[in-house]
DNA sequence: CCTATATTTCCAGAATTATGGAAATAAGGA
DNA sequence: TCCTTATTTCCATAATTCTGGAAATATAGG
């Protein structure tokens, strides 16, 4: 991951209703939420709704599909877990960062992140 | 944690300079850096590094300490996992996240974040 | 006390971001 | 085609954030 793809993503997540947003589909799973589901369990106005979703979008932090006549939206994990690593990255210069509880994310990869 | 600490944290990281101060420190791992050295490693003029320090410093992020003439500063870990652990709260609505390898954060607690 | 080093505070201009009502677009069914 | 539902786009206002030079503050040593 490069540095300004985190600063786009963290920028996105540094909004009261983007991060309440945000975790609303974490939680949801890989079925994800309509866009009216969203909007009404944070209370928001369709439009700013609709600003928030895009900004997320275009940090790749979510992904959206039509279904009928409904958007669903769900949350993007690979992205979300692409930042934890960068964030985290070469931590501790290696000491392993005892006794704080640092460290964690990067040790079960392997995978695509 | 509470969603306006996360807000804070996330809008101090979602900043090229400060980001990468943050990862320098991550990297730099308990003993720290100097202002002045900090200054160096990213070109930045002083009156801006101090401005982004304090950022990182309300959000709780780093801390600081005075030694001699210089000021230390270093990456607060604890509180860099508290918000990792808020972001992926209750993920993929407990189903594992299959197949793709998220909510990573959570399962080696037991220790204070 | 004077000087050198280290860092922060002050400031004002430039740039970016959030808000929500109203209108526009898209999809599906009668 | 017409109607209903679902969502996005448009827009102007308000609010926040970043920048860096110059001056101020703090520490230490001679």
């Amino acid at each position: 991951m490069k540095a300004d793809q985190a600063v786009a993503a963290l920028a996105a997540l540094a909004q009261e209703h983007r991060l309440a947003l945000f975790r609303l589909l974490v939680q949801a799973g890989e079925k994800g939420l309509a866009a009216g589901a969203i909007a009404e369990a944070l209370a928001i106005p369709n439009s700013s709704l609709s600003f928030h979703l895009t900004q997320l979008r275009a940090a790749g932090l979510i992904e959206q599909r039509r279904e009928h006549r409904s958007i669903i939206y769900r949350a993007h994990y690979s992205a979300m877990n692409a930042l934890l690593t960068y964030l985290m990255e070469n931590c501790c210069a290696g000491t392993g960062c005892d006794p704080e509880p640092a460290c964690l994310v990067q040790q079960e990869e392997g995978k695509s992140l």
